[in-house]
DNA sequence: CACAGTAACTATGATAATCATAGTGACAAG
DNA sequence: CTTGTCACTATGATTATCATAGTTACTGTG
């Protein structure tokens, strides 16, 4: 490719989201980051990506302010990394994602009834679907109010991923 | 590049949905059909995309069942692109992304005060800000409920895109 | 009827991002 | 002192992307 188009200095918020968003590899890693993994080794892994592009996706999200890197030991100094409040507030756009996928993305009967990633209200223990607000109590929803629980199918490919 | 990753056998809806979205062209491509845009040359202008990208990314929407093609003129035979029910349901998605966007992309004062792009319930006329439910009367927000108004700068700049 | 104009594309070639694989540096454990 | 772990960096083949130009099929104007 020619050097990608700029879109940074566009007045349109979703150009200037998709400048970050519109990739594959920091989508996955900021789902990783959201599911609590945090190191180097187990984000390469779960995504399937090489470590040349993940080292250069955390770079990038460094630089925007949406991921900390934070040392978790000395001797051997090691690196983990962080969603920053900006990143946390990512969570919305990763949500409707998600939320799209669960509505249209599956054939008939492939997650075994249910939704591929059931979210339960933390609150009030209420399944919310697709939700933005709790059907059982109204609250808004957030990261940090979600529990997630992925369905055997997920797991088990996760685990999977985890051992290559 | 070599044959990128397929994501769309993996059991994460996130993984699913980055397949379709983690991609600047289709990003681009979807804002401008919510906006209105049908016509392939009006999306190839604003969204400063060539002809052969626009062409291959409306092919694979389509071929997704996100996107129709449909013509709205005999002699000469010339087609537009519409929205279907499963890309109509995209829109929380974009919507997620401009609001993240409106709350962390611009600099001070770089869209003179207001949002880059404001949004008005229809139904009671508040200006909903980036909530998923109306701050005005608690309703939950879709794709119809809103009218979007463009801030100055950013009709300017759409202007000078449809210009060239 | 010839000619410019418009909409929706397709063709071509240069450039650069991506993947797969292998290698590096710093340390700990056995 | 060899093996193992973590977090990367280096290399080379492949291919997607961009910019530009060209094509097809018509319409409207002089």
């Amino acid at each position: 490719m020619p050097k990608r188009a700029d879109l940074s200095d566009t007045f349109c918020p979703v150009g200037r989201s998709a400048e970050l968003l519109g990739d594959r590899a920091v989508l996955l890693i900021l789902r990783d980051l959201f599911f609590g993994r945090r190191r180097f080794e187990a984000i390469a892994a779960n995504t399937g990506l090489g470590p040349q592009l993940v080292s250069a996706r955390l770079k990038l999200l460094e630089g925007e302010g949406v991921v900390e890197r934070h040392a978790y030991q000395e001797r051997p100094l090691r690196h983990e990394y962080r969603l920053t409040d900006k990143g946390k507030d990512l969570f919305g756009v990763l949500y409707a994602m998600r939320g799209w996928a669960e509505r249209w993305a599956y054939r008939e009967g492939e997650t075994g009834g249910g939704p591929a990633m059931r979210y339960v209200h933390r609150a009030c223990g209420a399944d919310v679907g697709t939700a933005t607000v709790c059907p059982g109590c109204g609250d808004l929803l957030g990261y940090g109010d979600l529990k997630g629980e992925p369905s055997p199918a997920l797991r088990a490919e996760q685990a999977r991923r985890a051992a290559s």
